[in-house]
DNA sequence: CCCTATAGGGTACGTCCAGTACCCTACAAG
DNA sequence: CTTGTAGGGTACTGGACGTACCCTATAGGG
């Protein structure tokens, strides 16, 4: 049994470490010496592999999250739209999120953070879902080919997050969301004829 | 000459020098030894006023802004939106809305704190000129009635908000706004006919 | 099969900063 | 004049990031 541990299989156990406090103590409660604790090893091996807890935390967090995004096809753009809305919704309220908050939050200030965060948080992928959806609806003539712009397939997505900035804590209500394909992206996509 | 300062004064003077220390160095290089030593004082005068860093960093910003709430009546309600946008660009790219972006990152995780901030930064103020833009545009005949919806008109700042939250760091481009107010609020405004 | 460079481990710091504890002193109000 | 309260000085606790050193296992080449 070999007893200390080397390269990969270190780097994996400091991840996981890492992982599970940002679980249990969110991105504010990660602390360096704790992961060090957890994973069995120091704060050297850390260091040596990330430049400072930020780091650790994005890379930590991509390692724990490998969210798969879903593409549903409920037939009515509207069924779409709420769908893809409600799996964002618990996305973002549920452990995964708040964890994700709270590195955006830590990642505010600084530009190199934020893009790493963009990065590994596939926004672009979320975006072309939505315009892929667009265009379906358009392509059943239920909405107009104008509609199928970059800006109104972010905005739906765009006005959840800032739900989500406004109030404090997890969970937008339901009613928020119907409220947001019913009362902004319908009748947004109604208007581009 | 009275050599020590009491009440009123000695919190004008603390608050003055917290708001210079955010200038300068934002809310996350605003340290409470610097803030005290700043005002001619000591950490006592400052914990005895104000529970924690953030409730005295809530309390300088607003010392040192009073934004007057633009009221712009150009005669078209795109005239009205794009103004409004502009404005809103203007402050938060601003030193003033720099420092806002960190309060709003420090305040992420505690709800307290961000009722505080919202009842602060006038965010109520601002959904309420927009929904009087929408409404004087409805009886211009501009919009329809039903176009005066609080979503309808918190949706461009929502927007813009999250423009600053996706990208690093301040001033969105006029384009920006432009596309805003022309691909995402006027459509959406004419949909909901 | 040994040798050595490299990566891990242990541990102790340096530094910064929030928040607290005490104790002394000016001064306002009675 | 007395006294209670708010200011001032200062030191300290505790947590956390990041760094410095020094020892040791071990992988991989000669």
């Amino acid at each position: 049994m070999s007893t200390r541990r080397r390269g990969e299989e270190l780097e994996r156990a400091i991840l996981h470490a890492a992982a599970d406090e940002l679980r249990e103590s969110g991105y504010t409660g990660m602390t360096m010496d704790r992961v060090a604790a957890r994973a069995g090893t120091n704060k050297n091996a850390i260091y040596r592999r990330w430049p400072h807890r930020a780091a650790l935390g994005i890379a930590a967090y991509r390692h724990l999250s490998d969210a798969a995004m879903p593409n549903p096809d409920t037939g009515t753009l509207r069924g779409d739209a709420l769908e893809m809305l409600r799996q964002a919704n618990q996305t973002w309220s549920s452990p995964h999120g708040t964890i994700l908050r709270g590195l955006l939050a830590a990642a505010a200030d600084d530009p190199e953070l934020l893009t790493l965060m963009r990065e590994r948080s596939g926004a672009d992928t979320m975006d072309r879902a939505w315009l892929g959806m667009l265009e379906r609806a358009a392509a059943r003539g239920e909405a107009p080919a104008a509609a199928a712009h970059h800006r109104v397939a972010t905005t739906p997505i765009m006005l959840l997050r800032a739900e989500y900035a406004m109030r404090g804590i997890p969970s937008v209500p339901d009613e928020v969301l119907v409220e947001i394909v019913d009362e902004v992206f319908l009748p947004l996509v109604r208007g581009r004829g």
